[in-house]
DNA sequence: TCTGGGGTCCTAGGACCC
DNA sequence: TCTGGGGTCCTAGGACCC
């Protein structure tokens, strides 16, 4: 049987902003979504003082000033560094690794049977907090589902110290713990499946857990099929290493205010293809469909309401954002109508294949394709080594009025020299 | 006034084929 | 008047994740 950790970082924005900014240490912080418009990281402060997950920053307002909690902006090359980090730490411990998400990976342990687990675990947890200043939490199972709940336990329950082996309780405990489980806590249950399985008499991790996979099977499919599997600790869901490339790449944005301009719809149209395209290029791919969506608020319902989106193939793949702007540049002109005010458009790459793969009969023969990669990678190189956008399309526009609010922004403190902190030792 | 962004997997149903 | 069965591929939509 497999073993499984997953390591979770503890309010993860909130904690990169306090590794450069310890004052925030045991203050009541948030960092915000992009745009600032909800709430998505929260100190344990600010959770005790009802900052819900995803909640718009305008309902909380009063509560951010009456108890003067710290905002932040999102600021994902800091977080990303910092995620960085704390995987080089993990690898550490264990050959095989997942990265899961920006905040949570999850570790084979296979190899370490010998061991006291729940020791590594506290391990693991004093060195990435010692190397990286990031507290995190250490769930362990034989499945990955088993894992993330016992995260969960780890988190939430004072007595495991933020460690918690889930191998290490008797059954009886084990019972107890997963009867204390409502069924959204479990990893593939969100708020529509919930109540069916309640309809069903289904109402916590233990029942479900001891429910006949078969029945789950009929009624909900093989997805919860697995999940009864991986409850009782059989393991359906394996540890994936190397990360497949994306099958589809997004870059959309909402607009800092709406806006019923063409002409910056275009501009973030095209501002979002090129970032597409850098995306596609980084993980080797070419595009053949470029999709595009542009919409109205979804919540002024005061407001004409309009919706659209529509696909443009290419006569041949590729990874050119020249191409690739004026595709995404041709659908939103079909797609636009006056008299909107549009909230949100987006640029989705589809059709992805890997391009080293291709024949060089497939790319277009009227753009040799050396000539095509040399351009890109250079413009690559220089805003890589000189900072996004250093090197842009010009229909990106320069006022950039649609472009996102970020009213709190910290210092890009660890990807920007001009932003390194300075230690003063006197 | 103000409500994120980027993904995946699965299923059902239609088109089409033999 | 009668009108199969099975397979694949594609797409849209639903549900979930962080």
């Amino acid at each position: 049987m497999p073993i499984f950790a997953l390591v979770d970082c503890n309010a993860f924005y909130v904690s990169c902003e306090r590794v450069f900014n310890p004052r925030l240490t045991g203050v009541p912080t948030v960092v915000l979504t992009n745009n600032d418009g909800c709430v998505i990281a929260r100190s344990d402060e600010a959770k005790a003082l009802g900052f819900k997950m995803a909640e718009p920053v305008f309902k909380v307002r009063e509560l951010i000033k009456k108890h003067n909690v710290q905002v932040y902006s999102s600021n994902y090359p800091l977080y990303a560094d910092m995620s960085q980090r704390a995987v080089a730490v993990l690898s550490q411990f264990t050959p095989q690794l997942e990265i899961y998400s920006i905040d949570e990976s999850f570790l084979s342990l296979d190899g370490f049977r010998h061991l006291d687990l729940t020791t590594y675990g506290h391990e693991i947890r004093n060195r990435v907090l010692q190397w990286t200043g990031l507290p995190v939490c250490v769930g362990i199972g034989t499945s990955k589902t088993l894992a993330k709940l016992a995260n969960k336990f780890a988190k939430k329950r004072k007595q495991f110290d933020g460690v918690c082996d889930l191998g290490a309780l008797s059954p009886a405990t084990l019972n107890t713990m997963l009867e204390d489980t409502a069924l959204g806590d479990i990893w593939g249950i969100g708020r529509q499946l919930a109540p069916r399985l309640e309809a069903l008499g289904i109402h916590n991790a233990r029942e479900l857990r001891d429910t006949p996979p078969k029945r789950m099977r009929e009624h909900f499919g093989v997805v919860l099929e697995r999940m009864v599997y991986e409850l009782r600790g059989i393991s359906c869901l394996a540890l994936e290493e190397v990360t497949p490339a994306r099958k589809e790449i997004v870059v959309s944005r909402s607009f800092g205010k709406a806006t019923t301009d063409k002409g910056g719809l275009l501009e973030a149209a095209t501002h979002y293809a090129s970032r597409a395209a850098e995306k596609l290029r980084r993980q080797h791919s070419v595009t053949q469909l470029v999709g595009v969506f542009l919409h109205t608020s979804l919540f002024n319902t005061r407001d004409p309401q309009y919706s659209a989106s529509t696909t443009v193939s290419l006569a041949h793949p590729t990874d050119d954002t020249r191409e690739i702007i004026t595709a995404a540049q041709r659908g939103l002109e079909s797609l636009y109508r006056s008299g909107y005010r549009y909230a949100k458009t987006g640029v989705m790459l589809l059709d992805l294949q890997d391009a080293a793969n291709l024949q060089t009969a497939f790319w277009n023969p009227s753009r040799p394709r050396t000539k095509t990669t040399n351009l890109m990678n250079t413009i690559d190189k220089i805003n890589t080594q000189m900072g996004r956008n250093t090197v842009a399309s010009g229909a990106a526009g320069r006022k950039q009025a649609w472009r996102m609010r970020r009213q709190w922004l910290s210092p890009a403190y660890t990807t920007r020299w001009s932003d390194i902190p300075v230690v003063n030792a006197t």
